[in-house]
DNA sequence: GTGGTCTAGACCACG
DNA sequence: GTGGTCTAGACCACT
């Protein structure tokens, strides 16, 4: 598994792993149908508790990811199964929006944010259509 | 004082007025020199806690947005002043990265995630070049 | 068979399979007197475990309803055979009582849960008397 | 507090929890604006743990009951707040059916079970309109 | 072997 | 004092 846990960061560690697990999927080291390993595993690889990281499945299972199917495990949803809702969009401009503003203030300018843009797309292997 | 305070949100008061601040001077209502009102006015204002507007101050302060002077009151600082480090820079690949996989595994396209950063950009009141 | 597995809800497989073998006989479908598909058929129909068949089978029995002869297979009681106790009315209006209310505090009305009983009842294509 | 702990039931206490403050807010005990007892309170008055208390605030915060501000308590939602879907309404008529159903498989006549309809709303204390 | 539930007890951040 | 997070370890139900 990819994950990489920062034991001292303020982003709590379920919260990592959802991240990661989303970034995994962004960059397609895993797709729609295949299994997440078991929560007793995961955690067992990690080092963290089996809770920890049920609380991450959860979470990515209210976001609309993955689907949990009792006793049996966590599977992708296809992106088609996942409705793209005009508040989900709200959602990501609501979260852009600090980053940015604070990157501003500190004196980046829009062709560096911009710059940051292209190299997250390029990091998710996305083409950074007309950046 | 322009700050919307929402006290269902998961963020932390004091991080939501930290945010509204640095939007503030992204946005130029404020600007370099100018001074922040005083903790115990703002948080009058705003119907909270002395102390999370404190915390707040200090949490500009680190991020090196703002110089708090003793009885003299919080100071923007100039863009100058400020030196934007490639840690910084890196900070806010950082922070963009994972609202854009979840955007994406969401099932958005380049294209509407730029047009959200478009609308950022413009709500920032600011040139969004070439995008 | 009529029966529609979901696999992904958190209702338990067996408990599927016994739910909508009960509204088939309350539709209709199969009456007294009938047996219903061998453990191993239903089995193989639905591509779940046989064991999965076989509670289900046993929780049919257990609430009265089929009556399981070894090796002649599992056969429907006449409505004569099973007595309605008391307690089994109580049972009905202790399961009744927490979706009702479920329903009211998340703003439904009165009318709009008799329409859905109505529905209900429809669906069962049983005459839905004065409601 | 009301609420009653079978520790026997196979409903899962969690659960239990969950529906019995459903169903004080149904009955009128409380209403919205009020306050849920913390979550360490209400789970020393019951003698379960406090993480079987969370569990439940949070499963209704994800139902639209309440909303829970962190480290400040569980709040009550006022109707207004909770848009009543067409899904929820659904998923009433869905939870209304097996237990029509089994009420009818054991011999339960229509009479019968709207006459337990009656029961509930006269518990929850509302007007069985037109029953 | 899987996730679900539950307990006990700890430290932290926020207000 | 509140909820949030995390750990450790247990038993159960389902497949």
């Amino acid at each position: 598994m990819f994950i990489q846990i920062e034991p001292l960061s303020n982003v709590p560690i379920y919260e990592q792993v959802t991240r990661q697990i989303i970034e995994g999927i962004a960059r397609g080291d895993m797709g729609p149908g295949d299994t997440l390993p078991s929560v007793r595993s995961l955690a067992a690889d990690l080092g963290v508790n089996m809770h920890t990281v049920n609380k991450s499945y959860h979470e990515l299972e209210a976001k609309g990811i993955i689907t949990i199917r009792a006793k049996s495990g966590a599977i992708i949803r296809s992106t088609e199964e996942r409705a793209l809702t005009p508040e989900q969009l709200q959602q990501i401009e609501k979260n852009l929006k600090p980053v940015v503003a604070e990157g501003m203030v500190l004196g980046a300018t829009v062709d560096q944010i911009e710059h940051m843009m292209k190299k997250v797309f390029a990091d998710l292997q996305l083409p950074a259509e007309g950046v």
